[in-house]
DNA sequence: GCCCAGGTCCATCAAAGGTTGGACGGCGTG
DNA sequence: CACGCCGTCCAACCTTTGATGGACCTGGGC
């Protein structure tokens, strides 16, 4: 009995893509595309797939995390491997966070999509190699947790935002902002507004 | 006569995918796959195709605009078709100057993209829709010409640095610094250096 | 009830950042 | 070739930011 898989992607080409590479495996068998995580969604529960394979950047509506947690949420729930351009820290936690049985990275060789597809469907998880070492770096150390109100500071600060333009943003005075940054740079190990917004973008944090 | 196509993308999964929508067409045949700048540039040399599909984003080395333009200095020079997931300004406007003749966004259907290829072999210049009007925006305010220097200075800019930091790892005073820093905003319209990155990602200038 | 954590607020001072104005060399044009 | 323009460089001055050390209020857990 064959593995059978959906396909989620919001690029036509890369679903094309996969699906030729799936359709290489003897025991793989795509019974699905879908291009938005709520298509996904539906698709997951009519044709109940032993994987999902999904993008985690899907344009608009639902990202690859949001559909995750939302299909594993089912019953029964598939294995969802999440496919990436990217190696964010933050991505790949709150992937693992929301029941994903894996993360690749799109530029591995095909035959490791295959294996990581075959492993997750066994109900295994799969790593990119380069990735794992940063997943086990990034549960030593845990990503900083920011309040909402640091979050909406750090969103603001990385338009380029002043204190005093955050402060009229926020309803606060200009200290209090100052305050809030102040935690900020605490928690990111950081000593101005600049490095806290790379740390933030590096890390996927905004 | 086939119109010969050389695919160029860091990932196997898309070219995988673009050989297949291409393999679709009766006129066109794939005459071979790169998956960097370099290796584009040598097979480009060898089969001499008529068309380049090419990613924009290609990981290490060269980069698909700086590809553009050394295949496009080659005689006969191919037409180079640019393709992406992102819509920058910046770089829509670079791969035109390098001679590409056209840009693509990787989310278009597969028709879209025959169309694109067939139009390039005959000559002419194909634009994702969305992007025509921009790039005519484009064109009529053209981003700002940063020096060298200003570019180097706008991405240390943008990895936090301080004006201190930038002074040492550019061998010059911090005075030097801001002075480049003052330019920098004028051009980009704006007054303050978290600005200046914020403008500069949104533009697609770093 | 008590305490602690998070959000808000404040004042002060040192250290960055930003403004202004100017010097020097290369390069193209009149 | 002289002139101006541009890129690079620099110094002095004023403004904003960041560090420090507090204060009050609210809500939740012991």
């Amino acid at each position: 009995m064959p593995i059978t898989v959906l396909i989620v992607d919001d690029h036509p080409v890369v679903r094309t893509g996969l699906r030729a590479v799936l359709d290489g495996a003897a025991d793989l068998v795509v019974v699905g595309e879908a291009a938005t995580g709520e298509e996904a969604l539906a698709m997951t529960e009519q044709v109940r797939p032993d994987v999902v394979l999904c993008d985690l950047r899907l344009g608009e509506g639902m990202d690859g995390i949001a559909t995750t947690a939302a299909i594993r949420a089912l019953s029964p729930a598939p294995a969802v491997l999440i496919l990436t351009t990217y190696d964010r820290d933050a991505e790949v936690l709150g992937a693992i966070e929301a029941g994903a049985a894996g993360y690749l990275l799109k530029g591995v060789a095909p035959a490791t999509i295959l294996e990581a597809v075959e492993t997750a469907a066994r109900g295994g998880t799969y790593l990119s190699a380069d990735l794992a070492t940063r997943v086990v770096a990034g549960m030593r150390s845990p990503l900083p947790r920011l309040t909402d109100r640091e979050v909406e500071v750090l969103r603001l600060l990385a338009t380029g935002a002043s204190n005093r333009e955050m402060a009229k943003a926020l309803f606060v005075t200009e200290a209090t902002v100052k305050s809030h940054l102040v935690h900020i740079f605490t928690k990111l190990g950081v000593d101005s507004r600049a490095r806290a917004v790379h740390v933030a973008r590096e890390t996927g944090l905004i």
